[in-house]
DNA sequence: ACTGCTAATGCAATCGATTGCATTTATGTT
DNA sequence: AACATAAATGCAATCGATTGCATTAGCAGT
């Protein structure tokens, strides 16, 4: 393990001041500078084999080119494509992204932005947050923040989610066309806005149009996972066995009603249609194909990092407080007609 | 965006030395001030809300605490587990993980270990390595790889991979038990480690067994895709058609497999049998449900930052070149004995 | 009280770059 | 040829920590 080349080791070189060689590699610097240096210090690093130490940039500038990508769990299906979606957009304008896992627990995430602000990152995408998020609040007057997916309701963080709102509403109208009366909803956590936006989409949704939300008939999963959604299944449909429809805060949990319709000996779409949200990788080949919410997550991540360059090129610069990105219902067969 | 506190801050305030400060701050060199000084110095730290600058300690220990990880897309279901069990040891070690996507452009893969270079990582994580990967060897002697999942034949490069031929081997035998004469190979890129690898171990399964490999049952895809695999699956199709089993080179290709046989009017398992590799999430939920090779992804990432991490404590330190990770087949609907 | 130690703290260099200002060199004008 | 001016380069401080060495303070022994 050789020793590194700095500038100083190609300025000796060259016989010029570090100063100089500074300049010449930098490209807008470097027009000060003779065009004959240049090009022969230009030379004479790449030929010593001169690797910028961005350690050493980033203590003098203050900028280290680095963003902390905060997500639940990598893991999580719906989280790939966001971050990929992330990348796409900071990679090119030269950041690197900071990966870390919360598992949706709220003082990792607070661990998480201590040590990043230690790093010295340059801004912080989170789609980690929880509704109601005190620490991303407080840290969002250290540095620049933007939430992906999610969003801390009315603390002013710049924010990239789906329409919950219209994917809930078209499908509530789409069970409702195919003749569903009877409708529960299968509710994510309550401390996240998803949860909290779908769930009084759902309830809103119902209400406009006249039809009775059963008691009991709306359950919130402790978790977006499919024993979760498995669980509140059953709760909902100990209660409320008459349902002809689930709507689902999300396909994991769809999967979980999925289960537990079948442990109860019923079938999907014949007894119970079931809907989801989100269109994560292979749910179209899982039978009977789930009707589901389809969101742009890859995009979601893209404009997430481009909001946030440009709070970091210009920390004043106004960016829209909530950025809400289209959804599509995608139909597949978890969807009929209620019988008799 | 109030200025942040430094050690010289602290100094000032309490009365004493920057470098008292700094002594006073590390749990090892406290022990040569006087305990009254340094429970001052914390608690005065601590009210002024002092957070360290690991930017400036990397200059000057030229130790970052971070590390490069590298795969070729987050988005492939293979990768986040593998990279969620990397994160398990490397996070509570204290280093941070810089993620890219290579999309499997060796070029790409360049560039990124010069980016990760220059940001002065401590050691790198690869799962992008092709098996012949000049890029990897040149810059392994700069600083510790480890390559998780694949690796670079004969490079000296530790790696942490499956038990391909392992894996393959059980998989002939139990389609070779369930009477299949006539199997294919559908194979995985040929110039990654892993496609290759398992391409090998299924003609010397085969030859072992004695079994007569027919011309063109065996091909291989250009990617790790479901195309890619529907595609390749047509091929081996066309020229042999007789075939009663296709073992995939991993899931995703076996899926495409599944894709291709249903466009020919065939069925699986009564049709073909098919098989795949790596047992990704919800594949127990695509029917006919796969039977596959289970492989320890998690796994494969904890110990590949376990090896990286002693390396990257004392370079000089031995570690097993290479580790094999015990896989372990999942049986499911997609074999069974062939008709007639 | 003086010497000799040890314990506690201060000093200053260092890591690798950038950058405002000073200085030198080159160019042009008359 | 002299001088003003512009262009090119050098100087040195700076970013925020760590750390080997020097110095001071405190204390014990006589």
């Amino acid at each position: 393990m050789k020793k590194n080349i700095t500038i100083k080791d190609v300025a000796r070189e060259t016989g010029v001041h570090v100063s100089t060689v500074s300049r010449a590699l930098s490209t807008e610097a470097s027009s000060s500078l003779s065009k004959k240096v240049v090009e022969q210090i230009r030379s004479k690093a790449m030929e010593m084999g001169y690797r910028p130490n961005r350690v050493a940039l980033g203590l003098r500038t203050k900028k280290t080119m680095s963003v902390g990508v905060i997500i639940p769990d990598i893991g999580n299906t719906i989280f790939p494509p966001i971050v990929r979606g992330v990348e796409s957009v900071l990679e090119p304008a030269g950041y690197a992204s900071i990966l870390v896992n919360t598992d949706s627990d709220p003082e990792r995430e607070k661990q998480f932005f201590q040590v990043l602000l230690e790093r010295g990152v340059d801004g912080i995408i989170d789609a980690a947050v929880t509704s109601n998020d005190p620490t991303a609040v407080s840290f969002s007057s250290e540095l620049p923040i933007v939430t992906a997916n999610r969003m801390a309701v009315g603390s002013g963080i710049p924010a990239v989610v789906n329409d919950d709102k219209g994917g809930i509403y078209s499908m509530v109208d789409l069970l409702v066309n195919a003749g569903h009366q009877k409708i529960g909803h299968l509710a994510g956590p309550s401390h996240l806005y998803t949860g909290i936006a779908r769930q009084e989409a759902f309830s809103s949704s119902m209400q406009d149009r006249g039809m009775e939300i059963q008691k009991g008939s709306i359950v919130s999963a402790d978790a977006y996972s499919e024993p979760a959604g498995k669980e509140a299944t059953n709760k909902i449909l100990d209660i409320c066995p008459n349902l002809t429809a689930i709507l689902c805060a999300n396909d994991r949990l769809a999967i979980g009603a999925l289960d537990a319709i079948h442990s109860r000996g019923l079938k999907c779409p014949e007894d119970v249609s079931i809907t989801g949200f989100n269109d994560i990788p292979l749910l179209d080949r899982i039978p009977p194909g789930l009707t589901t919410v389809k969101i742009l997550q890859f995009d979601v991540g893209r404009i997430a990092a481009e909001i946030l360059i440009k709070k970091m090129k210009e920390k004043s610069v106004p960016v829209p407080e909530t950025t809400i990105m289209p959804v599509s219902i995608i139909e597949r067969g978890s969807v009929q007609s209620p019988k008799e």
